[in-house]
RNA sequence: GUGACUGUAGCUCAGCUGGUAGAGCGCCUGACUGUGGAUCAGGUGGUCGCGGGUUCGAAUCCCGCCAGUCACCCCA
């Protein structure tokens, strides 16, 4: 048996609807706020992430997948979609159709980690980005974004997380005093920590093992120089006119380099390890950085994995369509008579099955029972003759018989609460 | 990449100290020659994750691999 690739996913059936679920959900909040879509290959040069997302934060160093393509270059899976819209923006010039540009993606992202429940090699993002506004309210509106969305699905005790990173102005005062502080206790730190004192002193302060010495370190906001402050105070105070409920945990730092001021984390507290839902921030450098017009910019990615598991640990469950079952009874006639039935149906925009598997009444009627169906249209040799069909709801066990063109006003009329007001 | 645990029917699991497999649920059919959910009867279903070793004999013991789960690392 050849069996899926570590790391991978099947999803069908209910399970894939709850993703469907989550897309749409999405799609129609990004669109209230008048966001585009885009969509950028899967593949990039590989160059491209090196610079982007950090020659030395993990995602780069040991978790992209390389290859060689026939023609010698060097092609990477994208493990994170900010890098390649940042790119397509760029080389196709987006900027003259002047500010701000709103985007938003949904695909399939990987990266080679050791799997578990809420991580994925292949996994899929969602997300938005904004170009070219420098302003806080950028930020919030990401942030806004975001936080509707999960609240849409249902998922309204998504906790937020804020933070400023600062900038290339201030940031190094403040890893140098974290240095400082941290080459007093070299000794207590732990092995990584160790590593991470060398190569990112900032992941020192989420550090797992022992968070004692993380607690008394210096807190970047002591360190932002006036514009970074600013910035981070307006975001704040916009996050509270909306009345966005949010925590500042200066211990919140993002593995990618690519981040300037503002950063955050939307989480949920009852899927363990692999608790963050959405995560996002400011990156004022990034398009200049990968040689496009000097062009701040802000987003978030979303993961669609963690998401489905919020929600199936909530036990909420997707809107499902009224199904309606046309049952056969008797000879061939009435199955041509059942199909018209059931394409009569189908044009007035019902979800509609018939048999396929030519099984008995009683069959018909425990598969249309399992299946969930609201209603069952019966067409047999009685029907024909009256040209009237028999319809069950199959909650009530009531039935009637009505012809076609009653039976689509009886229908619609009963489904309508559920299809909402039109 | 590191550590721990797990892997028996579609699903949840039982199978004691080695004697080549069971239950519940599900699914299919019937009781009910035109009616689902309840009940009853029958039926379908498994190279015991894969490979090797020990043994007269392995689902059971040992080793390796694969996959999953949990934590770390990191992140969505």
């Amino acid at each position: 048996m050849i069996r899926r690739i570590k790391g991978t996913l099947d999803v069908f059936g209910e399970q894939a609807c709850l993703w469907r679920y989550i897309e749409s959900t999405f799609i129609e909040t990004v669109r209230s706020f008048n966001y585009r879509e885009v969509r950028t290959p899967i593949i990039e040069p590989v160059e491209l992430f090196v610079r982007s997302v950090g020659e030395e934060t993990d995602i780069v160093r040991k978790e992209m997948y390389v290859f060689e393509d026939k023609g010698g270059r060097r092609v990477a899976l994208r493990p994170e979609g900010t890098a390649g819209i940042v790119r397509a923006y760029i080389e196709n010039g987006m900027n003259r159709f002047g500010a701000p540009q709103k985007f938003f993606y949904i695909g399939a992202m990987f990266r080679y980690e050791k799997p578990q429940a809420g991580r994925q090699r292949q996994f899929h993002q969602l997300g938005v980005e904004v170009f070219g506004s420098p302003s806080p309210f950028a930020d919030v509106e990401t942030i806004h974004i975001a936080m509707k969305f999960l609240k849409n699905l249902g998922l309204d005790d998504a906790r937020l997380h804020v933070n400023s990173i600062g900038c290339p102005k201030c940031r190094p005062s403040y890893k140098d005093a974290l240095k400082k502080y941290y080459s007093e206790y070299l000794q207590e730190l732990c092995e990584d920590c160790r590593i991470r004192y060398d190569r990112n002193v900032l992941r020192l302060l989420d550090c797992k093992v022992d968070s004692s010495i993380a607690e008394k370190a210096p807190r970047i906001q002591e360190f932002l120089c006036d514009e970074c402050r600013e910035h981070f105070v307006k975001v704040c105070k916009a996050l509270d006119t909306l009345n966005l409920k949010y925590t500042v945990d200066p211990k919140l730092v993002r593995g990618l380099d690519y981040y300037t001021r503002t950063t955050y984390e939307i989480k949920v507290p009852y899927l363990g390890a692999q608790d963050t839902l959405i995560g996002g921030g400011r990156y004022d450098n990034l398009v200049r950085e990968l040689g496009g017009p000097s062009t701040p910019a802000v987003g978030f990615a979303g993961g669609i994995e963690r998401i489905a598991l919020a929600l199936e640990k909530k036990g909420i469950v997707v809107p499902r369509d009224i199904l309606i079952y046309v049952a056969t009874a008797g000879q061939d006639d009435t199955y041509a008579a059942a199909i018209t039935v059931a394409e009569t149906l189908r044009d007035r925009g019902f979800c509609v099955e018939i048999d396929l598997m030519e099984r008995s009444l009683t069959s018909q009627m425990r598969y249309a029972n399992r299946a969930k169906a609201d209603y069952v249209v019966m067409v047999g040799e009685d029907e024909l003759r009256e040209g009237k069909f028999t319809l069950r709801d199959m909650k009530t066990g009531e039935q009637r018989k009505l012809t076609l063109h009653e039976m689509v006003e009886v229908l619609e009329k009963a489904c309508k609460p559920l299809h909402g007001d039109s």
